[in-house]
DNA sequence: TGTACATCAGTGAACGCGCGTTCACTGATGTAC
DNA sequence: TGTACATCAGTGAACGCGCGTTCACTGATGTAC
């Protein structure tokens, strides 16, 4: 077992991995090159070789939790309920908690980038897809509200369970705890 | 009209504004005290005269913030439904996201600041009053899960609207699209 | 299988910059008489 | 109403620090023959 050896071997997944760390703690803004580095066991300059620089390695981030999310959307397809894709995105929402933080502040990575912007459209796609195999019962001027209902509350069950300000009652599994809320809210219809 | 006094007046108050606009940008990790001196028109050093450091200037931010949040809860009292509770939480939200982000992260400030411990107080007292007063067919081991769903909702919609990144169709009242949104999810029972 | 060489990944010193904090100061305000 | 003085609010120079970025370098790896 080769301890430390002159090229780390993959200094790129090691780097974002620290950085994701990083933006679950304290947030992105907190995200420093150096101690990244420092975290990884590499010299300081060494991640400027595989990101460009700071946005570089922000964008590649985004760009990661693009296609991320695109995976778990494809995941939960063919579901039966609309609060089934709620569940799927908070999931989602908690076990990448840091790429989504970054993905939704463009001002921190640059939107042009190309494998950035093809991943966008893979998670884009992936949701529209799910939500065409919705039932058919939910169309119309509800679904929007429905939708955006579930997406909400999904989002703030989220950021709150993540922030661990809910009531400890609630247990240790955000995706069960989430699940019997969202079917009492939603009513009982499955 | 004074310009320029050597006195600014209201400069403790000047600086909790500026702080706010900063954080509403780009989080309480941006705040800087050099940088809101400069936008206050001020010496980069007078802060510090009215709040010791930058750990003193969030945590009276944060102390702010939980009056404010007694304010709005204290207003709503005696509403009929918990999903109005949720509205005067989505306004208080969206009027004052930046008090929010850095009341719920305690990292940031000195939790056991007097000034901070005694706001903090009155905003769970209002809360307390004000799920007291609703009617009594909510109550039991269905509030907690109305609770938590209605705070997730408003949570994760005001979370959503700052940020922009809800469908423009929804119009430029976030109360009332808040509001038809919980209606049409809590069920029209109201 | 061995050798020469190009390419790649990481190093470490250096730079300029903006930050938080401190400190002796000075101008303005309030108060006692 | 005026004067002396204490107190308060803001100034500006100075400090040490950690950051992002650059750059010539060096060690390791891969490839052509």
């Amino acid at each position: 077992m080769a301890e430390h050896n002159y090229h780390h071997g993959d200094l790129r997944r090691a780097v974002l991995r620290a950085a994701a760390e990083v933006i679950d703690e304290s947030g992105p803004l907190a995200v420093n090159l150096r101690d990244l580095a420092r975290r990884v066991g590499v010299s300081h300059a060494a991640p400027a070789h595989h990101f460009g620089d700071k946005t570089g390695l922000l964008t590649a981030l985004a760009a990661e939790g693009f296609e991320l999310l695109a995976d778990a959307l494809g995941a939960a397809r063919s579901t039966t309920d609309i609060y089934e894709l709620g569940t799927a995105y908070v999931t989602f929402a908690l076990e990448h908690y840091a790429h989504l933080d970054v993905m939704f502040q463009p001002s921190l990575y640059r939107s042009d980038d190309p494998a950035l912007v093809e991943s966008q459209a893979r998670a884009y796609a992936a949701l529209r897809d799910a939500v065409e195999e919705l039932p058919v019962t939910r169309r119309g001027d509800d679904l929007a509200r429905a939708m955006i209902g579930a997406w909400s509350l999904a989002h703030g069950f989220a950021a709150l369970w993540s922030q661990q300000i809910l009531p400890s009652e609630l247990g240790s599994s955000p995706d069960e705890a989430f699940r019997a809320i969202s079917r009492f809210i939603f009513g009982a219809d499955s």
